[in-house]
RNA sequence: GCGCCCGUAGCUCAGCUGGAUAGAGCAACGGCCUUCUAAGCCGUCGGUCGCAGGUUCGAAUCCUGCCGGGCGUGCCA
């Protein structure tokens, strides 16, 4: 509908061109809904943003404009209002003709083709195996798979990817670590590696290596070897044991990935080597001080970067570059990083370093979508502490405790770039308190009347409830109908924007909205008219909460 | 010091590619279940949109400078 009145519009300005205004004029068409029921249901600005160019009155330019668009049944009335708006009024038939759309349509109202067949590739979570997934990482799961579901629902061809460093010094550690608890020492040992992991899950780790078990990861498939004195073995395990924690954490928390990629295979098929020689190939590298630097200030750097260390490794961002290299070579011209806010600062290395390559990667490229710290409450008070992993919380405490759904909900639910305050007294209370419950309570309202409708003996089908659309007429049912027209284009502009957020915002909302409805209204009413279009409507909006909460990974309950 | 993010109601946050009287939830207070699940609804209370300038017909939104908080600024990842 909104297309159709900026199409109206555009017509209107074409005619005036013919006419006495300038031909070169290219105005930019804005049409919004409007939030006030007085200012009918569409708005534009364009007037306003004629004033200029024109010199004119934006509300005589305004009246010119009404005075050229083309008749259409859809548009009872048109008006000039305030500085110079066009209001537009639509009759009852463009209301609930959402309706049917949305019955139509079903589970695919709000999708659409526009960027069919696009690849687009998603990193996100990549957390090394160290230990069990923090909270934050649960935030990026939540963030980046409703990312990938938005993404999808505009028809792009969506590559999952979950990359991790199972190499270097934090592995190292690791291994030390556990390779203590295999010999029997604690942190208060003399012998305890420095730094090492003191989470309860390396002891964990260590039994099960020295009782030999078998762990089977996505990706990995290790033995426990039982000796402690077999460093390499022990690494291999835990790695192992650690990434199958984590693939547990992700299935609890309904996140699947399509590729694990390991920083090893870079390194082992020479791919960091081969960066690092095209890098000092194309002369943007220098030796100082016993290391090898890239001039990242060649690219916005605030000081160049060391890429092979005095003591021979690669920092870390030199194997991410040849990752991105890689990720470039698999044909994704469109590559989005969802990661944590503290590794900000690897941006603008991997980008240099990008660049470096003179590969032909534009500017600018990949994209990332940065989220902010989590910090969690429990009553009143932070909570840091994990059993488990001793120093954070981590994502399966949330899951356990306060559910899959609302842990979801509650982490997507907030812009990325926002701190995030993350109360788990609000999450488990399964009162009028919580604003997942809410949404879902809505969908499963409808449900219940569904069910209701055959204990009375009545039926109801799309035809019947299309054919009755003409009853109604109160404005909430008008409200609530343009509310669900909306939502094509709150996908649309979330997935544009990376910003899966606003689809808990608008949900909310079409809750709020249908709540208030169902209260004053009986659905189920005597007279079957009535009865059959207030169930086209609820159904209407059962579908468009259900298509929602699809898009943030949130289930759609039948009954709570 | 420099870079990025944030600063909106007592609390947690929407709104930010400029638009009409600034929104929601929680908290507080008061109502609504013989009627489709009260995990709900209705109402009251509550805001100099951090501060000061600037751009504009119009600024919470854009620009500049301050102030406050977080993160980063490793030959850690």
């Amino acid at each position: 509908m909104k297309e159709e009145i900026v199409t109206l519009i555009e017509q209107a300005v074409a005619a005036l061109k013919a006419g006495d205004w300038p031909a070169d004029l290219e105005p930019k068409v804005q049409v919004e809904q409007t939030r006030d029921k007085s200012h009918g249901d569409f708005a534009s600005n364009v007037a306003m943003t004629l004033a200029k160019p024109l010199r004119s009155n934006p509300r005589a330019i305004a009246q010119q404009i009404i005075d050229a668009l083309p008749a259409n049944d859809l548009v009872s009335k048109t008006e000039i209002a305030g500085p110079g708006f066009i209001n537009f009024f639509l009759n009852a038939d463009a209301a609930t003709g959402i309706i049917n759309t949305v019955l139509a349509a079903g589970e695919s109202f709000g999708r659409s083709d526009s960027a069919a067949g696009k690849k687009v590739q998603v990193e996100f979570v990549s957390a090394n195996p160290t230990g069990p997934l923090h909270v934050g990482h649960g935030r990026g799961a939540a963030v980046g798979d409703a990312l990938c579901r938005l993404l999808e629902a505009t028809g792009h061809d969506v590559t999952r990817e979950f990359y991790y460093n199972d190499a270097g010094a934090q592995i190292d550690n690791l291994a030390k670590s556990v390779q203590a608890r295999c010999k029997g020492l604690g942190p208060d040992s003399p012998e305890w590696p420095e730094d090492g992991y003191r989470g309860q899950y390396i002891v964990d780790v260590a039994e099960s290596y020295m009782k030999g078990d078998k762990v089977d990861a996505e990706d990995k498939h290790v033995t426990g070897a039982a000796d402690a004195d077999n460093l390499e073995a022990i690494r291999d395990f835990a790695v192992a044991y650690l990434r199958r924690e984590q693939d547990l954490d992700l299935k609890a928390f309904g996140v699947d990935f399509d590729v694990y990629f390991l920083e090893s295979s870079l390194y082992e098929e020479g791919k960091v080597e081969e960066a690092v020689n095209t890098l000092i190939a194309n002369g943007y590298t220098y030796e100082k001080d016993d290391a090898l630097w890239l001039k990242t200030t060649d690219f916005g750097d605030d000081k160049d970067r060391v890429m092979r260390k005095r003591e021979g490794g690669y920092t870390y961002f030199v194997p991410d570059v040849a990752y991105h290299l890689n990720k470039w070579q698999r044909g994704f011209k469109t590559v989005i990083n969802e990661q944590g806010a503290d590794h900000h600062s690897t941006i603008t290395r991997v980008r240099a370093g990008l660049q470096a390559l003179n590969a032909g990667i534009p500017e600018g490229w990949p994209d990332y979508v940065l989220h902010q710290m989590v910090m969690v409450m429990r009553g009143g008070e932070e909570v840091k502490i994990s059993k488990r992993a001793g120093s954070y919380v981590t994502l399966r405490d949330l899951i356990d405790e306060v559910g899959r759904d609302a842990t979801r909900y509650f982490l997507v639910a907030r812009a990325p770039s926002s701190q995030l305050t993350f109360d788990i007294d609000l999450a488990i209370s399964q009162s009028n308190d919580n604003p997942v419950y809410y949404i879902q309570y809505a969908h499963a309202r409808v449900c219940s009347v569904i069910r209701k409708l055959a204990t009375q003996g009545w039926s109801w089908s799309v035809e019947s409830g299309c054919n009755t659309l003409d009853q109604l007429s109160a404005e909430a049912e008008l409200a609530l109908m343009k509310r669900l027209s909306a939502f094509p284009d709150v996908v649309a502009t979330a997935a544009a924007n990376f910003e899966p957020h606003t689809i808990a915002n608008y949900l909310r909302e079409l809750a709020g909205e249908f709540h208030s409805y169902y209260n004053s209204n009986k659905v189920l009413e005597d007279d079957e008219a009535l009865r059959n279009a207030r169930l086209a409507l609820s159904v209407a909006v059962r579908q468009v909460i259900a298509n929602g909460l699809s898009l943030l990974g949130v289930s759609a309950p039948e009954e709570m």
